[in-house]
DNA sequence: ATTTTTGCCTAAAACGTTTTAAATTTTCAT
DNA sequence: ATGAAAATTTAAAACGTTTTAGGCAAAAAT
């Protein structure tokens, strides 16, 4: 039982395989395909089971229908849940996805972006970039290239992204702390510092501290190098808990760095560390409904920043938009506060 | 700047693109191409930054060198763990991942397989299939398509598979439950339940059950369907607990189910339970390392799935291994205590 | 009764490769 | 030198579409 192709249809039927063509891309009416003539060739296709085969329909019109997404790392939740998302409103108009890890290795990254974009394997891509500069993307043939970047915009580089408003959590989540009345927050951060995200974590912790005239100490700000979290994190946060008695929350900057804490208050007990130290986080993991002690946290919408970055990329492709403004989306978060 | 062809590189070097094509894809020798030619070829391929279009080779060799994964939800990390080390194992051949998710729906299953399978949009699939018959892969094409299943096999259908050895893992996270003092276990369950994990890790459980000469009784295995689990095990989970109170153990069939329990046991506080109940799961999620009760967990080598399953769907693409017997692969589990 | 318009359809080229079959050039033995 | 054999290279077809440019009737306008 051989593939049925466009020919099979158009032989059967005793007309071309262009009007063939041109029926089954919904085509007919503008090119003055009769109705009938329309109506016979829909059904013996049906009835043939026809399906286009895309690498012919790809070479010639240079429209994969597919859509890549280059994120860290798929096995972090974060993105997979934006990567379900995104292939589901994907999938709605027609298009694939093809998700791929970059580790958070900025070659890589290049590779695939190289392979898949200046390729045209896909049509567009959804990107969680680690380039600091962007400068992989400032090609002649990447500009005009639809990008939407996620999670991470690059500054200085006109391009469309949809993020969330990393500033707008921290700060809250900072505001909150403070009303819950610490006065010496400890805030973890992780490298690359460079990626937008965090430093906008960052400021929206300082400006709350500064809003409530709380002084920004250095020393209360530690970096955990992104490849080496858990022994890091082990490592300088026992040493600050014991040298520097009145911390009074501890505030770390993404979902891993808390895993890492969480891991070190089950290993030395959380008696031990002084009694009234609060938790908060940005990202928000199922992990944080189970544990103590509890932990507000800042709650991204993933199914937004997935829905929308597809739909995004979508329009881009549709628009061949040359010159449009790039569009930029930053979409709020919310904190969430337990007991 | 346009894109590099084999024609441009033919042209400025005086030979025919058959030439280049050969010299290029590693068949200069094999076709007798001078040493002297093969050189010039590669330089000037490399100086021009040629990269081969990739839907003109797939069209004319009907090879895509992409993997379709095919999940019930990436979003699960207990599947998108798997996506990232399939994707890595592909990659170092040379192979690209595109992964989609089935949302469990057997009809869009069927969908993804007729696009990426007959449609040949892939070389090969890797897939956790929620059919329960197999009947949807019972087609004359796809019988010789490389497939390789994970984490479920079809009974009665000869196919390749990866899978955790489901039946020793629950045998063995049962026993030590026994071990542990436990006489009155508990077991939810989720549906559909005709799915071969399942359904070995209820046979396991079972049978070391009979191992202690323990009586099985049906009220102890609790059936949740899938897409109400949260509801469900609160609804059940309660009523039971209230009316056998001399249930010692929890044993949650998958990660899902262990979640949700442990939000009921939060819900109602866990003190109101029996002091004395134990809690294992069938899975192994990062969330088992912070939360009391204190969970004993099944963990599967996902790393190993993810590799393996990739290497296998790569060796049957390779070897067009028409007749060969198919693989079963079934890995050992491990079974975590955690005090 | 011819020309023009309209309505419907088609032949052939093009997309960028790989592969087949054959052509050309070189080498070697005579 | 000459023909056969060996070593290189190539033209053209093929993969299955979409698109361009146009063809041919039938209907309408002159």
């Amino acid at each position: 039982m051989k593939k049925t192709l466009l020919e099979d249809i158009a032989k059967e039927l005793n007309v071309s395989k262009t009007l063939v063509s041109m029926v089954i891309n919904g085509k007919g009416d503008s090119y003055g395909i009769s109705k009938k003539t329309q109506q016979k060739v829909l059904e013996k296709a049906s009835e043939l089971q026809y399906t286009p085969n895309v690498f012919a329909r790809a070479l010639r019109t240079g429209k994969s229908n597919l859509v890549g997404l280059l994120v860290a790392d798929i096995s972090n939740p974060f993105y997979s849940q934006i990567a379900k998302y995104a292939e589901k409103a994907l999938a709605a108009k027609g298009y694939n996805l093809m998700v791929c890890s970059t580790e958070e290795d900025i070659e890589r990254e290049k590779k695939l972006v190289q392979l898949l974009a200046e390729q045209q394997i896909v049509d567009g891509l959804i990107i969680a970039t680690t380039s600091n500069d962007g400068s992989i993307y400032k090609t002649d043939r990447l500009k005009k290239f639809p990008i939407v970047f996620i999670d991470r915009y690059l500054p200085d580089f006109a391009a469309n992204y949809v993020v969330a408003d990393n500033y707008q959590g921290s700060f809250e989540i900072t505001d909150l702390l403070i009303h819950k009345g610490c006065k010496n927050i400890l805030a973890l951060n992780v490298s690359p510092a460079y990626i937008s995200s965090l430093k906008d974590r960052v400021k929206g912790f300082k400006d709350a501290l500064k809003k409530y005239n709380i002084p920004f100490k250095q020393e209360n700000l530690i970096e955990i190098s992104f490849n080496n979290i858990k022994n890091e994190v082990r490592e300088k946060l026992v040493k600050v808990l014991n040298t520097n008695t009145n911390i009074d929350a501890i505030y770390t900057l993404n979902n891993h760095l808390a895993t890492a804490c969480l891991e070190v208050f089950n290993e030395f007990g959380i008696d031990k560390l002084k009694n009234k130290i609060h938790v908060a986080s940005f990202d928000d993991i199922d992990l944080f409904n189970f544990v103590k002690p509890s932990i507000i946290s800042v709650a991204q919408p993933l199914e937004k920043i997935g829905t929308e970055s597809a739909n995004l990329v979508l329009k881009l492709i549709d628009s061949k938009s040359e010159g449009a403004e790039p569009v930029k989306m930053v979409l709020r978060t919310s904190v969430i506060s337990r007991n």
